[in-house]
RNA sequence: GGCGGCAUAGCCAAGAGGCUAAGGCGACGGUCUGCAAAACCGUUAUUCCCCGGUUCAAGUCCGGGUGCCGCCUCCA
């Protein structure tokens, strides 16, 4: 397996550091709003790694943290006059169903900057010790001239980034490239006692404090964005490595942006839109789908034409598993031969390719591409056989669930079954029954050649989302995507 | 100013020296159907922004352009 380290700038051989075992840490979000499609991009690409990792026998241990202590959850405090803890837990829940639509499963720990303010003056109480931070008027900032190495993850040097300074310089800090570990608090704001006073941890600091917790020194795979390398990562690792002298991270993966008209988007810049709005109009899964469909480190353009065409596509998945499910169904009495027929075959090729899609720097374009390129195989098959061997078909099946275990492009049962019908009241007995009923009387109009009725019928229910199709076998009905 | 990324069909997109340039959406023609839908078959890039170069061989490597974007400031 290869993965782009963004420490290195190139594709490295992931070597985990124990073997069988992969720590994963991503930055989450700031708790101040619903999360937006650039805040969706590195959750479903994120879950989509974890998932392969854990096909490919992995043990994961995931971490995603809130930051619920922060500059703009206080701003948002004072203009709506709740506490700003009221605020964070509020999005903390909105986050939380944003992501079980998208498919995304919890991380094993969601820590919270305020449940760790111990671990977090703890550490700057190290490297204040260790002469890396130093304290002004009740602010700590990190030296940056005392860690040598600042700048190797961004790949510039403190001169470099002292030169494109477009921020206003704190004249309190030694140099301007320093950064704040511990804020002094101001009036009004929440705050928390330390040995340098009344304040709260700095932007960065959490972080290392919260990933070292839980993974220790020297964790696998450190993840987020592409704009939080710098400063946020670079900041990151010059506090950790400076309090602990040990590697902080091995690997540094960061995901491309979501642009709108080429444009990133952004909440500075009012273009984006919020997951819940884009959820009014599209099914979650497709949104997923949307995500899934470029190469993670490649900017992804976003409008609602791109959306539609996403769900296109997944109708088709859809469909063929739905195709499969049946023939399954039809087809179970047929006595499974232990043979390896040459569709057997065929589909262990695209297990390996898949594999080998994933293998390559999580390329999720190529791997859906591959879960396409099964459907035809797997349709096919469906067309021109009318007798088949149960245990191609659950062979078929198996390797739809397991393109899906990894995408996660569709919900799944207990079993890992499929279920493929998500919107409410689908299960419903009552509209189970009017449906059959409807369709028993579109029958009896088709027997007559009614066809006005028949044809009536079935543009009705298709307004409502209920898609009748005509099969040898009787008539079909699904809901649309 | 510094650092970095991208440019492949109507649209999206994979592809990192060598069989006929994946796959999806859309469009068109066909099979099936009462008509549809779904599915299948076929067509839709002699060519990968432009110009040079390296090589037996280049979307793929090198150099130079052009265009777009990002980071350097809170941002996923």
């Amino acid at each position: 397996m290869e993965i782009y380290n963004t420490l290195t700038r190139q594709k490295e051989k992931f070597i985990p550091r124990e073997d069988g075992k992969v720590s994963i840490y991503v930055c989450g979000p700031t708790t101040y709003n619903y999360i937006h499609l650039g805040n969706a991009r590195p959750l479903v690409f994120f879950d989509t790694i974890r998932r392969y990792f854990v096909q490919q026998g992995f043990q994961v241990k995931y971490i995603q943290n809130f930051t619920d202590i922060d500059d703009k959850i206080i701003k948002r405090s004072f203009e709506e006059g709740l506490d700003a803890s009221i605020i964070s837990q509020k999005y903390i829940e909105e986050y939380y169903r944003d992501a079980d639509a998208l498919n995304v499963a919890r991380a094993n720990c969601h820590p919270r900057v305020s449940g760790h303010m111990k671990e977090i003056i703890e550490m700057i109480a190290v490297l204040i010790e260790k002469r890396f931070a130093y304290a002004v008027e009740g602010n700590i900032y990190f030296d940056v001239s005392s860690f040598p190495e600042y700048g190797k993850l961004s790949h510039r040097s403190s001169d470099e980034i002292l030169a494109g300074a477009r921020v206003e310089v704190d004249p309190r800090k030694k140099n301007p490239a320093d950064f704040a570990l511990w804020k002094a608090a101001r009036k009004g704001e929440p705050f928390w006692e330390s040995p340098w006073g009344a304040g709260r941890p700095g932007w960065h600091i959490e972080c290392s404090a919260m990933s070292l917790k839980y993974l220790g020194s020297g964790f696998d795979i450190h993840g987020g964005g592409m704009d939080l390398i710098f400063p946020h990562h670079e900041n990151e690792i010059a506090q950790s490595e400076a309090a602990t002298g040990k590697l902080f991270a091995r690997y540094w993966v960061h995901n491309g942006f979501i642009t709108i008209n080429q444009d990133k988007m952004s909440k500075s810049l009012g273009n984006f839109f919020l997951v819940r709005e884009i959820l009014e109009k599209f099914n979650s899964l497709t949104v997923r789908f949307f995500l899934l469909s470029t190469h993670y480190r490649s900017p992804l353009d976003f409008d609602f034409e791109k959306l539609d065409a996403s769900g296109q596509g997944l109708e088709r998945l859809k469909n063929s598993i739905e195709l499969l499910e049946e023939a399954i169904q039809k087809h179970s009495s047929v006595a499974i031969k232990e043979n390896d027929s040459d569709f057997q075959a065929s589909l262990s090729e695209l297990k390996k390719r898949f594999n080998q899609a994933m293998d390559d720097d999580f390329n999720t374009a190529l791997a859906i591409g591959i879960f396409f390129e099964a459907a035809k195989e797997v349709n096919t098959f469906l067309n021109q056989n009318t007798v088949m061997d149960k245990a191609d078909l659950v062979k078929a099946i198996e390797l739809y669930a397991y393109f899906n275990s990894v995408l996660g492009l569709f919900k799944t049962g207990p079993e890992g079954k499929f279920i493929l019908d998500e919107k409410p009241h689908a299960d419903d007995s009552l509209v189970q029954s009017l449906i059959e009923l409807l369709l028993k009387v579109r029958q009896e109009a088709r027997t007559k050649k009614d066809w006005s009725t028949a044809d009536r019928i079935r543009s009705g229910l298709k307004e409502i989302g209920i898609i009748i199709e005509d099969t040898p076998d009787g008539v079909r009905w699904k809901l649309s995507i």
